[in-house]
DNA sequence: ACCGTAAAGGTCAAAGATGGTCAAAGTCAG
DNA sequence: CTGACTTTGACCATCTTTGACCTTTACGGT
């Protein structure tokens, strides 16, 4: 879902710049002047966005002439899928899911309809029925058990 | 059947920008605000009318710029998997889904890596951490879920 | 070397902005 | 009259925005 609220835009621009460049570094303070918001929304907005668990990494340093750098890490296409399946462990929440996939689909691990698919069993709109966090760790079983069964085929 | 109360009317406002547009997106304040309804009114509609079981998804996401998503997803009114998802209910005990997806597969309705994938969803293997009679019921959410996304793919 | 200060960035909790749930009250056809 | 469908509103959950206060680092002056 792509509202159009601050972080959504932060996150687009970052994101987009990250396309040129896999690694990407900026000033903390520079950047909310240029978009007219308060520092600390950037850290919001990773901290929310671009977590380890989506494929990024974020290093800083503070004092004059600090920076903020953010790299993305892909799924190599050697990276078997089974690794991923390792990786997800007891409990998965909706958000690093979807990132999951997408990364997924990005290193060509996944096709587009395969990764709707598992969305669809395990999005919140399906498990709503689950209370959390029972519903996490409900989601972690399902998508490792189709991602399983997708491996086979 | 078609009354002029709110809901008939909301859910004909809505049904018009389906047709506009398969995918629609609003926010419920506004929405509410515009139709002079309290906000709650339109979580009846989407919950009255706009069910997977007609062909329909809907997502949200609340907080600043929330919003709701509707998916139409188009199929002939005759399409018979849609009159399994019909059939399916509230809740699908383990041995009805299997068979029931036998049974599609054996009308070439459903070829069998899809029959198998929404087994490895809905499976009592990979819901053992949800106890019944909740487990039937989210079985009968995500294989309907499954089907409908099948169906738009 | 030592220290002080300015220049970054970090944290956290409160306030704001949405959407969700549920149960009580209202309506209406049969 | 009764049961099913509607309408409302109080209360809840989640995500975003903001600002006050904290920590770290670079750079000069002594």
């Amino acid at each position: 879902m792509s509202t159009v609220n601050l972080s959504n835009m932060i996150a687009h621009m970052i994101s987009e710049m990250l396309e040129e460049n896999d690694e990407i570094e900026f000033q903390r303070n520079t950047m909310a002047q240029n978009l007219g918001c308060v520092p600390s929304q950037i850290n919001y907005v990773l901290s929310s966005r671009f977590t380890p668990e989506r494929g990024y990494l974020v290093e800083s340093k503070r004092g004059g002439g600090g920076c903020i750098r953010i790299t993305r890490v892909h799924y190599s296409a050697g990276t078997p899928l089974m690794h991923v399946v390792n990786a997800i462990g007891d409990s998965l929440d909706e958000k690093t899911c979807r990132s999951d996939l997408v990364n997924l689909v990005c290193s060509d691990l996944l096709n587009k309809r395969d990764a709707q698919l598992i969305l669809s069993a395990a999005g919140d709109g399906t498990l709503h029925a689950v209370d959390q966090p029972l519903r996490d760790r409900l989601r972690a079983d399902i998508v490792k058990q189709m991602l399983l069964t997708m491996l086979q085929g």
